[in-house]
DNA sequence: TGCCATGTTCAGTCTTTACAGAAACAACCG
DNA sequence: CGGTTGTTTCTGTAAAGACTGAACATGGCA
């Protein structure tokens, strides 16, 4: 009796993984992903094998990958040897870790790399000054993006909630920029 | 003379186009934009051929997908037949284009899947109930940050800008949530 | 009209990545 | 010790995706 036999369970699992690629996830990550959010109980790898039809090697790497998201984890249940799995199930707290490890695998490197090649054109006499300026205002942009995301993912998350309930309205605590436009 | 003779500037179209791939753009396309968002005038597609070494055909596509994006248009110069192409350099800009027009590809449908999902399923009876549960807060969830983000690329630049630069400190306008936390 | 410059489309190829299945290894426990 | 569980790594294969080159289309201009 496994979650993935009611159909729509399933195209739940289907579209995640498909969803994944677009995103540079690759799909079985983020099918086990899937079937995890949606199981009430932890599951052991073997019955991952089983409702997905992946390979048990790909699952072990699948699950490590997930729980390097810090979504996944493992859990002990009693009178059982194996290992079993369950996924965070707050979507928030999913949401911003995914966020945050995809900020310190690709974005952070990117940034340290910004700022190695706008240091050096700065000094570089013989650079285009548009190219310093685009690397510049780019190194700028994207590190402010990070400052700004470590400060809302420490805010608890009811004021998250708030926050994003609030919408555009939040314009309206802004000094000076109250009553302008939203569309 | 092209911008991508300086080595600084060839690291950042390099790194750009990579890190285009870890987020399922392809690297051409990728690459594509790095280049004409470092040049100060707009390029026609064979100087892109040339300085990119990709084929005329790959070009042509990238650009139409760039052109997607809204990030990069078609201008046309005095006396010259050829099209040329320049890069939004408002940075933004150019993000807020970019999340759109992904939430329009990927978000959107998702969120059409999750809502014929969860209208089946509140009827279904034999439907277990977690699961019921578990993709009906993934549809709520979702959606308002769907909602969320169309209130908030309808504010004028600058709110944004004060906003971001406000980081966690927006919290305290937050009714009953001022003084809490703030890691 | 026909030619040249420019641009798009598409079938096929090539590259990359995902994945299965096997084997080797490790840890643990009875 | 031997059986169970789990991870890692490898080789081969399959699938997906990127990219090319050539054919095709368009549109000005002689």
């Amino acid at each position: 009796m496994s979650v993935i036999d009611h159909p729509d369970a399933k195209a739940f699992v289907l579209h995640w993984g498909e969803m994944g690629t677009q995103w540079g996830v690759n799909r079985s990550v983020s099918q086990i992903h899937a079937l995890l959010y949606l199981s009430d109980r932890a599951l052991p790898a073997d019955d991952i094998v089983e409702q997905l039809g992946l390979a048990r090697s790909n699952v072990s790497t699948g699950l490590k990958e997930l729980q390097g998201y810090g979504i996944v984890r493992r859990v002990h249940i009693e009178g059982d040897r194996r290992d079993h799995f369950t996924a965070e199930t707050d979507l928030w707290e999913m949401l911003t870790r995914i966020v945050a490890e995809r900020k310190r695998r690709e974005i952070d490197p990117t940034v340290a790399l910004l700022a190695e090649l706008s240091a050096r054109l700065a000094k570089d006499g013989s650079a285009p000054p548009h190219v310093r300026e685009r690397i510049t205002r780019m190194h700028e942009f994207i590190s402010t993006l990070g400052d700004w995301y470590e400060q809302v993912r420490g805010l608890p998350k009811p004021t998250l909630v708030t926050l994003m309930k609030l919408g555009g309205k939040v314009a309206r605590f802004i000094p000076g920029a109250g009553k302008t436009s939203q569309k």
